[in-house]
DNA sequence: ATGAAAGCGCTAACAC
DNA sequence: GTGTTAGCGCTTTCAT
């Protein structure tokens, strides 16, 4: 009972056509007359034909799939840009790998190649650090790449982001205008160029042109961890023993997480301590208080990436490499 | 500058071997001298040979592939079950195709029929709903298929769950036991199976057992939407004039929205109005208070799933098709 | 232990 | 407009 599989000779023979001939109605070829082409489909709906994908691939060498390299998809901020991805791919008729790679190299590498194998068409990769190793795996591949709310200091690849340097400086420039003077910088690792490179830098520009020096001990540069809400909670009180009465942080779960540890210490938000959260999830419309946040047009950065990535798959000419779509800076409740 | 591909005749030339011997060395088969094995090996890296999935998938009819359909990545139950279908999938080599659905059923049949064309070895579905079309679908082909977190009535495929029934009502009963009379049923839409033959009939028995009359007044089905959190909220007020105390939810967005609702109409949390949620996501233990809820364990409703589909797809015999696995009830502090 | 050769199901020249 | 045919890169009998 193993489902005998009809192949697209079945239907040429049967519709007394040749295989070429079945190719170009499946593919819409217009060189075919009305009359063979209705025979054709008449055929196939009759044996219930289905193109296999996998052998158009081979002698196509196009198998209409991306891969899609995404730290973790229970994180609201990647998730939101894959779902973003999958529409479009979808709209372009392309279907999407998508592969967990918990930002880190090895598995970042390791996926890459796993995804090559497979001859995807191109690939979206998310991440929060490029390293050397991996920029040089991407470099050696002719396989087209976009990095999707990714930097890559270097520009190497083509990229959909927003100005986080500018962004994060506005944000603070705007928790100075509120009157706070020790304002702390919560990041992932700083040994993310994100966050050294581009965010740290926005917060010490907004500090210098407020005249406010630098201060090592305001920056707080989480190290890798799988629970960062938690580790936000705890941050709670380091925040209160250095007298710090405001934040700019760079994922929202953090947020939530210091939020949530400096109401456990009865710290008013944002009466004595005010919060600049970074990714706008839904999350930040979730928490009482709401946290003000730098939005990001999530959906839209995974959307451009994956338009961008089908412009180049056909070769088509593209102005911008290194996109970086509009950002707003939205005060909620956790900023006064 | 084309990056001239590599095959396996390359490699078997160079090697002074035949193709089948260079293939054997690639799939691992024993029946290889080590010498020749070495030799092989030792071109491979030379010639940088990368096998050809999609060559390989043709000649062997295995793509270790897996398609996974689910309604939104960005919904944190379903991408849960996600990341965990996918750690389990790359452990056995498979990647994954994810493809969102929406939960409508013409997508999900629409989808299920590239994943199909695509020749995927096997589908893990998520879905709140299986039509009778569906169904159908899922029975017309050969591809095994495996539903996590999904409840198919009839259970025609092989299945993950916890026993939402049993759950709902033992939820319920708490409700009771903490001296509640008006319990609101919140949930999806009461067409989707899970919800009007699980959960609902999971807190009638409640209610009957506590000698409480079913009111309709009190069930909610929230018709499809694509931000439960609002219509959580805007829901506060009619929980309110019917003098409802406490709440059974199926979703935790939902659940934040009524929380939040309720708390911006003043209603005390706890005190005045007791909520337990369905998923403990960890969206759960973001809001405060932090909301009581049936615990499920997500990633490893995944993770089974995922098992339970390579069992199927290697032909293997499997004991138990349809599976429940453990839930608790987890008190936190949207209870008394 | 190794090789020869026949496909897998389709596309893409090229010819007519 | 339609057909012929040579691959695409690999696996898999079947011999040896």
């Amino acid at each position: 009972m193993e489902k005998q599989t009809v192949t697209i000779y079945d239907v040429a023979h049967k519709a007394n056509v040749s295989m070429a001939t079945v190719s170009r109605v499946v593919n819409g070829n217009s060189n075919v007359k009305p009359n063979t082409r209705n025979k054709v489909l008449d055929v196939i709906n009759q044996l219930k034909y289905h193109p296999n994908a996998v052998a158009r691939g081979l002698a196509s060498k196009k198998t209409t799939t991306v891969g899609v390299i995404i730290p973790d998809v229970t994180d609201m901020y990647f998730a939101s840009l894959a779902r973003g991805i999958d529409d479009i791919a979808a709209m372009y008729k392309y279907n999407i790998i998508l592969a967990n790679s918990d930002g880190k190299e090895g598995k970042e590498i390791h996926v890459l190649n796993t995804l090559l194998a497979k001859q995807v068409d191109g690939i979206i990769f998310m991440g929060n650090n490029i390293t050397d190793k991996l920029r040089k795996q991407f470099q050696s591949t002719s396989v087209p790449i976009v990095l999707a709310g990714s930097v890559d200091i270097k520009e190497t690849e083509p990229s959909i982001n927003i100005d986080y340097i500018k962004a994060v400086s506005e944000a603070v420039n705007d928790l100075v205008q509120n009157g706070n003077q020790k304002i702390a910088f919560i990041s992932g690792p700083l040994n993310q160029d994100i966050n050294s490179k581009y965010r740290l830098k926005g917060y010490r520009y907004a500090l210098s042109k407020n005249h406010i020096t630098y201060d090592q001990q305001l920056v707080y540069g989480i190290k890798h961890s799988d629970d960062l809400y938690k580790v936000g909670e705890k941050l709670a009180q380091s925040l209160i023993d250095n007298h710090i009465t405001a934040a700019i942080i760079s994922d929202d779960e953090l947020a939530v997480g210091v939020l949530n540890g400096m109401k456990a210490h009865n710290v008013k938000i944002p009466q004595d301590f005010e919060i600049i959260t970074s990714n706008d999830t839904k999350l930040t419309r979730m928490v009482r208080p709401q946290l003000s946040s730098i939005t990001q047009p999530l959906y839209d950065i995974g959307a451009v990436a994956m338009r961008l990535l089908t412009k180049i798959m056909d070769n088509k000419k593209i102005d911008d490499k290194n996109i970086l779509l509009h950002y707003r800076l939205v005060k909620r409740d956790s900023t006064k």
